[in-house]
DNA sequence: CTGCTTACTTCACGCCGAGATTTAACGTCT
DNA sequence: AGACGTTAAATCTCGGCGTGAAGTAAGCAG
């Protein structure tokens, strides 16, 4: 069981770099002295490691401040500019692709609308060429990109070996991929390191940094459009499971042998509070309008008053609220954030009622130590999760930097 | 995020004392040789390693084996009675508190019957006195004990600090234990190391250790007995969630706002499948006999095809196939495991239309990936599983003896 | 200019694992 | 029997690590 790799000694020098480097990003301007108590280590460590992450560029001193009587405290910084990072929302609707710096500052971005058709070779074309024009745009070379987050709909498959993000598959049954080699396609047009996910994980993912999660270690992240999906956070780090795939809320049972769902089973919550399934089951749908137009509509009939429409909503609090119980039992989570958009339009009316519902259905003590919020995240947040995920990997690695020049040059 | 404690060089020696120490634990006897290549660490380091190991007497060499012409391979093993461990199972009826060596080899039990009180007071007294009397049956000295483990009925709330055991308490909802302070009241009787999980949860780590769970990193194990539970493992460890109350499978719901369960909701699959649910909905119920004796005449009236009871165990298996399917969507594990006695005792006939049922209600790709067995373990898992707990401490801290003895020598 | 306080740097030390070298413990061949 | 080859294990050297003490830098007050 829990078998640990093998350490060498070198391997704490890239543990101290780390941590150093993860606390200064999180944690603003510190001085070696607060890095020194924050962090555990002594200051003959804290001197000797930012020292090399100085000359290594990853991190610069910014003004300092006064220390009663005593030699002023010297502040540092990760520098913003000293790398970039990609980050990719694949959605129902359009391609979005989105150049970040370091402290994930929005440089430039590129939108290019999706129709119908989700050909998958189309798909990755449109990234090569949003990819190319944010680069262009912010002149920013393709070497200093660290890597390129990609939140995409569907399961994915993670690759493994020396370029796990090139043997990426995606499953994506309601998009219309059937096992899509994306990561192998997308290796073709450029050498820079890949890392995909599913779009609710990586929307999961910005929610947990800078979102309503910030500060909790153990969370779920559910959201809900047009489907319904959970991203689920456990000691910091995202609950992946064998193949990546846990967290498929969406399609959990609320009553078993109940609605057909779009996923081929029945009484999967999606099929009871899903966006689509919402407006469809209301009467009051007009033939033409999008969803989040029929949504809405909803929302101002309740609002007005009339009873299948509040009917409607008050079920779906109830079957939301039961469902949240589940994975408050199931997870025992610190917090849960209901984002997506239609919880954005939704969850300021029905929050109330879903929490009472989780304390009816969830057992006592789990549900007393969750809290239940709204995301306050705006609707980039899946780029902006999709840029998390090479980031993460940069501040795990200590500050390494992907070795992808040569590669870069021979293309 | 993710905030990884500063290492000291110190650290790598513990991670490799682990290391070895874990490996020859789990994959027999091995010489040096086999050590160094399975785990990656140089034939210097684990000459030095060992040698420590061997002095401390954690492991010792046992036989030889040839390599065709040249010195021959000494075996190295883990010293079986170099340190003991206690494992307590408190059940519904009984309190069973039993001796291992550090093989896990049973070296003396006691069973002291629980009736309708369960009165935590008296609990702890039963357990001091079970602990004198397999110490004194086995003639192992107090000191010699690396820790207890306890599976308790119930939700734990895990204690932190220097002696984390002591600060447990358990929520027993439907024990009758309401925020019991079951470390505390522990220590004023023990000063050995405690470890307190759900017993569900170290039936779970006894079948991952020695089960059908063995092998794989992601798995879940489901618990059927007179309620139902479930002990999740990712990555090898057991997922414990914010406050250790993870994996409360039994309350999550099949069918919102049905029928009402012993925990104050409407829906739970224990409602519906529990033993105790199962035996009181089955109209052939000779009152007065056991839940078991119930429950196997239900399983007789089905073999010999009344339809009432061929009715009922369709629908368990429908309702089981459907929950688990919501386990395969949200934990995405390689292996699903059906335990506790009740499981056993339907689990041949049910398991084919259980498996059927989940492949209807879960996500394809996920299930694909996922097998679902039926436990091989016997009835005292429980107290097998608890001794883990110390167990797998005393492997990770790298064979690290407790210092309790001055503790011992206190009281 | 002198002391004083505080932040940071430098350096000796003990310890680590890797890898090379040496020693140990066997078979086999002459 | 004794030399030799072979393989396992022990020992040793080396570069590298973090710690903690000693030393240096940079401000303030008198």
């Amino acid at each position: 069981m829990t078998p640990r790799g093998k350490q060498t000694v070198r391997d704490l020098r890239r543990s101290s770099r780390s941590t150093l480097l993860r606390h200064l990003y999180f944690h603003g301007p510190l001085s070696r002295q607060e890095l020194g108590t924050a962090t555990g280590l002594s200051a003959g460590s804290v001197s000797n490691v930012t020292g090399e992450l100085l000359t290594d560029g990853l991190i610069e001193e910014c003004g300092s401040v006064d220390s009663d009587g005593g030699r002023p405290r010297i502040l540092l910084r990760v520098t913003p500019g000293q790398a970039h990072l990609v980050g990719i929302d694949i959605g129902e609707t359009q391609v979005r692709v989105t150049l970040f710096d370091l402290a994930l500052t929005e440089l430039a971005s590129a939108d290019q609308p999706l129709l119908a058709a989700h050909d998958p070779e189309r798909v990755v074309r449109m990234i090569a060429g949003g990819l190319d024009q944010v680069l262009a745009a912010a002149g920013v070379p393709a070497e200093n990109v660290l890597g390129i987050g990609i939140g995409v709909p569907g399961i994915v498959e993670q690759g493994t070996g020396a370029d796990p993000g090139a043997g990426t598959v995606v499953h994506g049954q309601t998009f219309g991929w059937d096992a899509v080699p994306f990561g192998r396609m997308l290796r073709e047009h450029t050498p820079l390191p890949l890392y995909v996910d599913n779009g609710a994980k990586t929307l999961g993912q910005a929610e947990m940094w800078f979102g309503a999660g910030r500060g909790s270690r153990h969370a779920v992240v559910a959201l809900f459009g047009s489907g319904v999906g959970a991203c689920v956070i456990a000691d910091g780090v995202r609950f992946r499971g064998a193949t990546s795939s846990a967290g498929e809320w969406g399609h959990t049972k609320v009553h078993v042998g109940g609605r057909p769902c779009r996923c081929g089973s029945r009484g999967c919550l999606e099929a009871y509070v899903g966006a689509e399934a919402l407006v469809e089951r209301w009467d009051g749908t007009v033939p033409g309008t999008s969803e989040k137009a029929g949504l809405a509509a909803l929302l101002r009939a309740a609002e007005e008053g009339r009873p299948s429409a509040v009917a409607l909503l008050d079920e779906a609090a109830e079957l939301l609220g039961a469902s949240i119980a589940d994975l408050v039992n199931l997870f025992n989570p610190e917090r849960i954030v209901i984002g997506g958009w239609a919880g954005l339009l939704l969850g300021p009316r029905l929050l109330p009622a879903i929490g009472e519902a989780a304390t009816r259905y969830a057992l006592a003590y789990p549900r007393s130590r969750t809290t239940i919020t709204l995301s306050d995240l705006g609707p980039d947040a899946v780029t902006l999760g999709a840029a998390t995920l090479p980031l993460t990997h940069f501040l795990d690695s200590g500050g390494e930097m992907p070795d992808h020049l040569a590669a870069v040059a021979a293309v």
